[in-house]
RNA sequence: GGGCGCUUAGCUCAGCGGUAGAGCGUCUCCUUUACACGGAGAGGGUCGUAGGUUCGAUCCCUACAGCGCCCACCA
């Protein structure tokens, strides 16, 4: 092995084997286990947020799949309608073309070309992150069985009446000239002006005010008028309420209703009314049974409806222009500005117009949508048969659903599922899942020829069945892709429903989560999942969010990889166009990273995912922080060099991938001892193991009990720590260390044993470390397995370590943290008085039991060698002290002898900073213990605890005082 | 307006009714034969503020302050 551990080099080995070897596929036996990959867009690349979240998948699955468990992680991308159709809108433009030159059939072909030729970058991505996902199970959200999935639940939710059409008001995109749903706006804060205008009364009576001023944000709307509202208990308009008021511009007249929406203390209290261009007002109208008067063309120009003058303008110019027309008219009373909130799209950035059209809507609302779709969902979450991790996102989930409204699920966009719908020439729709089961299923005959919605349907219906429509449903046959392969089959697949645990991000609880549950809760009476795992946002290391604008992006595979400054800068600036961002951005990455990033590794990388991942909602990625990490792989890799180099060299081992053929012997099974070959060592050697082997046996165990827990909980942070300090503090600091004697003395059998269970427990860490560090732990685990005579040709095939495997020894453990607390006592005295490492010092011991001389003899070659003193010796009962420092561990007092060492006054000094600092201790013991309500009500077990320390610290102190007293 | 978080060592974060922890950074000593991507040690916190519950509060409760996120129809 090399002296560090070069991860360039060991990752580039080993996916491609585990790939090939079919090591990913679900097994067919054992309890299922299963992971829906949460598909990204085709378009997609992958980010932070992506890594991180596929590391807990991975980490997830693999630990799932070395239990013993018949897993699958089932992977695919989505079609991503709006997102795809832009890109190759974008590649037409260049060409100075539109979609409508093509035609949508042509088009639609080059955006599956377009698919085809850059659709799966994401993959090659994520393969190098090590994702065991079952690629041979790949699906696409337009694949041919996922297109006949969304048909069949297109019809059957219509045919149940679960699906409407309707001319309702939706979110409408004017430069994508779409509709969205609610989710796909986002409100934002912007400065505008709220503008007071005069309405006159038509006809005003004497005494009764011949005008009303109306306060608006939005005055080119006015155009659409159809009413002026005030509220019913307004008295100063009461006398209007049922006359009409002459609309500027327009001149219409348009009657005063009146209507609790109404706040009687904004503005003055009167609000104009447009149905078709305002939600609320649109709600007003519906009560008040006025009409609508749509003045905008659907890319939010000035229509028809209008007066001459404002026809074909944009929205914004036609603003202006009213604004300076009532001005000019002395209409315009006041201008002031106002903060407002602008619904935005999520997708164009462009305003959104609330807008009249014909659309499909999802019935989530009424009394029939509600108990067949909505209600199940939120029971399903609210009687814990689905669970959030962590718990408090079922709030978010349960309040959303609460407040529902019916979900538009047509988009007029090209690419995407075409809705199954037909009309006639009257107007009559026929639904079904081609034009003959529509005609057939149609109660009346149509009237002259079909014509097929043009429109597609919303892209997360289609990944709304990604729990089921992945496994195969509704076919009853295997379903085969395009090169003739099967990639699923329901009638056996759908072990795999309910999914174990869905990790996502909290923003698409609504988009995806919400109605995976309820389409999969329909159409197969289960829950799509038993777990939903929320994972956290990445940001950077100062807390900010990530973004290119910002340039405080990291690109993955740049740290796997590692990055030159002026690449990374080149890469950071290549798609900002304007100059003051490009400038800006550069600062920042040569300020953050004046020498490029430094390659880390995968497995690093995986592993500081795992130590962030903990119920936090953000996580800060810290590079300094992976670099830490990275240093924990170097130091396992020097670990295993270790072992490596202290095992005699066995012959004719079966080594490697491919020589032998891939044995399962050791797969799974539940013997005990690890299933670990023992012929390094004599028969029973059980109780030939040493203290040292006892209590690493022991460490792991603990270890490994905690690991199983963390798996459940998705404390990834803690999993990481908790392997993280047994490798390092036990098994490095420790083990190691302990093991140089054994190996190195004349006890042949102790040697033998010690051997073996660096081994075995290196093996055993490697083992757990694995579903976090794959391609490190396969790489070790290919030397050391032939060393225990391991058969398997890949750690995947091995048990997940389990804590029976090994023994707990308490016995042992206490004698090896005595032996640590004499060894920390030495290394302390050491360091403090600047005794140099390599100086070999004598060591004394004085006073002590029994205990402390039976383990003194025990450990004393140990000691030797790790404190690097002369053998210890105790002091003879008639022998006078020398002046020394000493440590004290209970009443043994370890003693350096000062002579020529060390300094008396030093000394001193530290034995008094000591003794005070258990004064302290002891004070504070003391004033518990003597107090009496403490006594009388804390726990018993709580109190002896308080009376052990007491004891304890009282027995350091006498031995410090009289050690103290001594040097006097 | 409603909801949900967060505030602990210089930084990033765990913790949790009963001795305040980790990583990174800082300081000292050390190229000792697995590892300087290392070893040995040290320093550093009245756990946001104010009350309350309790024998005991960083932890539970209540208010307050600051920060953040998500939903929501005040023109």
């Amino acid at each position: 092995m090399d002296k560090s551990f070069d991860p360039k080099e060991i990752e580039s080995k080993w996916y491609a084997r585990w790939e090939d070897a079919g090591c990913f596929k679900p097994t067919g036996e054992g309890e299922p286990y299963s992971i829906l990959l949460p598909p990204p867009n085709v378009t997609g690349t992958l980010h932070m947020g992506h890594a991180f979240q596929q590391t807990v998948m991975d980490a997830l699955i693999r630990h799932a799949r070395m239990s013993g468990k018949n897993t699958l992680w089932q992977g695919g991308t989505d079609h991503a309608g709006i997102a795809t159709q832009k890109i190759v809108e974008n590649q037409l433009a260049a060409e100075g073309k539109t979609r409508h030159d093509l035609g949508r059939e042509k088009f639609v072909e080059r955006v599956w070309q377009w698919k085809e030729e850059s659709g799966n970058g994401i993959y090659k991505q994520m393969r190098r992150l090590g994702a065991s996902v079952d690629w041979s199970r790949e699906r696409f959200t337009m694949d041919e069985g996922l297109s006949v999935a969304v048909r069949k639940v297109f019809v059957e939710w219509y045919r149940a009446g679960l699906i409407y059409r309707g001319n309702r008001l939706v979110n409408w995109d004017p430069v994508l000239t779409t509709a969205v749903s609610d989710l796909e706006v986002n409100n934002v804060e912007r400065d505008g002006h709220l503008w007071s205008i005069r309405y006159d009364v038509v006809d005003p009576q004497a005494g009764a005010p011949d005008h009303v001023v109306i306060a608006t944000t939005r005055p080119e709307t006015m155009l659409g008028d159809v009413a002026v509202a005030v509220h019913p208990l307004d008295e100063r308009y009461a006398s209007l309420v049922g006359k009409k008021v002459t609309l500027p511009l327009a001149n219409r007249e348009i009657p005063v209703i009146a209507d609790d929406y109404v706040e009687r203390e904004f503005g003055t209290g009167c609000v104009k009314i447009t149905p078709a261009h305002d939600f609320n007002d649109y709600a007003i109208g519906q009560r008040h049974g006025l009409d609508s008067v749509n003045i905008l063309t659907l890319d939010a120009k000035i229509n028809d409806n209008a007066p001459k003058q404002y026809r074909g303008m944009d929205r914004y110019e036609a603003r202006k222009r009213i604004l300076a027309d009532l001005e000019g008219e002395g209409r315009l009373v006041e201008t002031k500005p106002h903060k407002l909130q602008v619904p935005v799209s999520q997708r164009s950035d462009a305003v959104i117009e609330p807008m009249l059209t014909d659309q499909w809507f999802v019935d989530l609302t009424s009394d029939k949508g509600r108990a067949a779709i909505t209600q199940p969902a939120l029971d399903a979450v609210r009687n814990g048969d689905i669970k959030f991790v962590p718990e408090n996102w079922t709030t978010t989930y349960t309040q959303w659903l609460d407040n529902i409204q019916d979900w538009c699920i047509s988009r007029q966009l090209w690419w995407g599922h075409r809705i199954p719908a037909w009309y006639d020439e009257a107007g009559n729709i026929f639904v079904g899942e081609d034009e003959a089961d529509a005609r057939a299923h149609a109660g009346t005959q149509p009237v002259g020829a079909l014509r097929r919605d043009e429109d597609v349907l919303d892209t997360w219906f289609s990944s709304a069945l990604w729990p089921f429509s992945t496994l195969g449903w509704p076919s009853n046959e295997p379903v085969k892709n395009e090169r003739g392969e099967i990639v699923a089959n329901w009638q056996t697949d759908k072990v795999f429903l309910p999914s174990s645990v869905l990790v996502t991000g909290f923003d698409i609880i609504f988009f995806w989560v919400a109605r995976m549950v309820m389409t999969t809760l329909y159409f197969t009476r289960q829950v799509p999942f038993r777990q939903v795992y929320i994972n956290a946002i990445v940001r950077d290391a100062e807390g900010q969010k990530m973004s290119k604008s910002k340039g405080n992006t990291l690109d993955p595979l740049d740290l796997i990889d590692g990055i030159t400054l002026p690449a990374l800068v080149e890469k950071s600036t290549r798609s900002l166009l304007i100059p003051q961002v490009r400038e800006k951005v550069e600062k920042r990455v040569r300020r953050d990273y004046p020498g490029g990033i430094a390659a880390i590794g995968t497995d690093a990388l995986r592993f500081t995912f795992a130590a962030l991942a903990s119920y936090s909602r953000t996580i800060n990625f810290d590079l300094k922080r992976a670099e830490g990490y990275k240093a924990f792989c170097n130091k396992l890799w020097n670990a295993a060099r270790f072992v490596l180099m202290n095992i005699e060299p066995l012959s004719s081992q079966e080594r490697g991938w491919g020589e032998g053929s891939v044995s399962t012997e050791d797969h799974h099974e539940t013997e005990p001892s690890s299933g670990v070959s023992r012929h390094l060592l004599p028969e029973g050697e059980g109780e030939a193991k040493t203290e040292a082997e006892r209590w690493i046996l022991t460490k792991l165990h603990a270890t490994l009990a905690e690991v199983e827990q963390h798996f459940t909980t998705c404390r990834f942070d803690h999993l990481a720590q908790a392997l993280y300090e047994f490798v390092w503090n036990e098994y490095c600091d420790w083990f190691l260390e302990l093991s140089k004697p054994a190996l190195n003395g004349d006890d042949a059998e102790a040697a033998a044993s010690t051997r073996h269970t660096l081994l075995a427990v290196l093996e055993a860490a490697l083992r757990a470390l694995h579903p976090i560090v794959p391609f490190i732990t396969e790489e070790i685990w290919q030397q050391v397995a032939p060393q225990l005579g391991l058969k398997g040709s890949s750690i995947l095939e091995r048990a997940y370590p389990r804590t029976d495997e090994f023994a707990v020894d308490e016995a042992a453990s206490a004698e090896i943290e005595w032996f640590k607390a004499v060894l920390t006592g030495v290394r302390k005295i050491r360091s403090e008085m600047n005794i140099a490492p390599g100086k070999v010092i004598p060591l004394l011991l004085a006073d002590g039991d029994a205990e402390d001389c039976r383990r003194a003899g025990k450990f004393s070659a140990q000691i030797e060698f790790l404190a690097r003193c002369e053998a210890p010796r105790w002091l003879a009962s008639d022998e006078s002290e020398p002046a020394a420092a000493a440590a004290v561990v209970g009443s043994l007092r370890v003693l350096i002898p000062l002579a020529g060492l060390i300094d008396l006054d030093a000394e001193r000094t530290r034995l008094a900073k000591e003794i005070a600092h258990i004064e302290s201790e002891i004070s504070k013991c003391e004033g518990k213990l003597g107090n009496a309500n403490f006594v009388d009500h804390a726990p018993t077990a709580v109190v002896e605890q308080e009376r052990a320390r007491l004891a304890d610290w009282s027995g350091q102190l006498d031995a410090l005082r009289m050690q103290m007293e001594r040097l006097s």
